[in-house]
DNA sequence: GTGGCTATCATTAGTAA
DNA sequence: CTTACTAATGATAGCCA
């Protein structure tokens, strides 16, 4: 008799939170978590009666986004309060620390886009 | 003899997708979601290389937001992008002018967070 | 690019502090 | 509001269609 085969499939491995270097590997993760966190956001805002907006821009640039009621409206309201209340307002230490890593961040940043405007700037020079 | 009592509590339990009529349930779970969603949002940015925001507004209309590189950077850029968005010198120099002014803008906020935790310490230490 | 599958890891409902 | 705990649900890595 023919055992009904179970299909190929480890399971779920666990992996670290680091860029995944395989740009297809990448590229289906970025799909299935965008659909994850699109999903998150409904669930919060229906559960709590929340606005919730969630916007993302692929390697290759493109736009995604998900919002309730929309994401343009959670968005204006975000920038029209004026409030850029980062992380909710924990304890000063724990805000100061987070301020100090969104500084790092920044600067790793920073640094990236000089170097790709340098590039473009010479290459547009030939 | 007193038994080692665990602690009460059923595990997690299965639960609708709806609104949470008990307002401290709600509240809580406002909080934890919350929290879980900027996580998710982190690791889509972390390992896929991807520019997200995630903006929520609670009940109480209290603003909370998750960004990389910023909330403030990836928001502009979806409003102005529209959807269909532009490489080239010009994107990069515009995004480089505010990575600049949030920098700034950082670096102002630090200053005022770093003062107000010496004056809690001192407050503390009486 | 999307969707199914399985085994496994991650999140979290309910509760109390 | 945040945190700790347990047990169960939910999400998903890797592989294939």
């Amino acid at each position: 008799a023919a055992a009904p085969k179970r299909r190929a499939g480890n399971g779920r491995t666990k992996i670290a939170i680091r860029r995944i270097e395989k740009k297809g590997a990448r590229q289906v993760c970025f799909a299935k978590r965008r659909q994850g966190l699109f999903n998150k956001a409904n669930e919060l805002a229906v559960m709590c009666g929340a606005q919730v907006a969630a916007v993302t821009f692929s390697d290759g640039g493109k736009a995604f986004s998900f919002g309730h009621p929309s994401a343009e409206a959670v968005v204006d309201r975000f920038l029209a309060g004026g409030g850029a209340l980062v992380q909710g307002a924990a304890a000063d230490d724990d805000e100061l620390k987070k301020l100090h890593q969104l500084h790092g961040e920044l600067r790793t940043r920073l640094k990236e886009v000089k170097a790709r405007k340098g590039r473009v700037v010479e290459a547009m020079a030939k």
